[in-house]
DNA sequence: GAGTATTTACTCGGATACTCGCTGTCCGAGTAGGGCCGG
DNA sequence: CCGGCCCTACTCGGACAGCGAGTATCCGAGTAAATACTC
């Protein structure tokens, strides 16, 4: 099993735009230039990200993506949670109220341990997610990762 | 994402045998029997048990799977590895490497921030599953789950 | 009855199709900036 | 020169194909028990 790939994008675009909250919006061609990804599926992951609220988008000429939010309320999780739907990673099946002996009733109340064990990894998980902000991702970025961002905006044709 | 739903079904099978393990080995007919899935699918997902070391199989008649290992010393992690592979939830595609500007030499010898939130999620994830064995499963399962397995294994043909 | 060879039925093991979600793509609706015209 | 109108080009938004992992399945190799036969 693997995460999908649009998540891994939908991040770093995210942290790109932090990056340049103080300038123009930025439209999904650029992004997907910058980032070497195909631009209409890229479209598709930054509007998943507009629908769950972290992006804001604007049509017409010098639109494009920006933060909804300041980028210290914005976590990991939630843009993780935005792209990947909110579908758990563990479902379960409750396949010991299948066969010839089910086991029904008050005794499926309450998960069964396998459940349990599964769903508290999971929490463990989202909450790591969830205990990192954007706004850290650029405090702990290298020097040269905003480098090459800011050099790459300063090309740009609406460049202030 | 979801994860795979055979790793539910290698789980409770799992926990199942340790039940039985002071009896004969379980067939993957008895076990797919037991559960109402797929018997060829289940015995394709043992093998994978067994190739992990957390199962023995045993061909022939009155043959099947059995505990490899005491519970005590089979992880829930170890069956979500046999069953998944050892390939990670996140795998860090470089994007930062790719596009016009492409960051790329000494600043890449670390992995970026969003690689490591990611990263450390998993091993959060993984240690909860690492820290629960068969044995606290079969501990912790509720009385009438252990009575159904008693009841069913008493009615194989082999029940001593 | 005991031992042995044979038969038999049952098990795992690997190789082979099918299905659904992620990936990738397209065109249409909407918007805002720029250009043109008239005053 | 200034204001208003129109046009154009650019953006997002939703609907439509393609591929790979997961799902499901089959048949062959191997084994151990049960049987039949012989002594």
């Amino acid at each position: 099993m693997r995460l999908p790939e649009g998540v891994e994008w939908a991040l770093h675009c995210t942290w790109l735009l932090t990056l340049a909250r103080d300038g123009d919006a930025l439209p999904a061609r650029r992004l997907a230039e910058f980032y070497g990804l195909p631009e209409a599926y890229l479209a598709k992951l930054l509007k998943a990200l507009v629908r769950a609220g972290v992006l804001s988008a604007t049509s017409g000429p010098r639109g494009g993506f920006r933060l909804a939010r300041p980028p210290e309320a914005i976590t990991v999780a939630q843009v993780v949670e935005a792209v990947e739907g909110q579908s758990p990673l563990f479902h379960c099946m409750e396949i010991r109220q299948r066969g010839p002996v089910p086991l029904t009733g008050a005794a499926c109340r309450k998960p069964c341990g396998i459940a349990k064990v599964m769903h508290r990894a999971e929490r463990a998980w989202r909450k790591e997610l969830a205990a990192t902000t954007v706004a850290d991702l650029v405090e702990t970025s290298g020097i040269g990762a905003v480098t090459r961002v800011s050099t790459w905006l300063a090309t740009l044709p609406g460049a202030s």
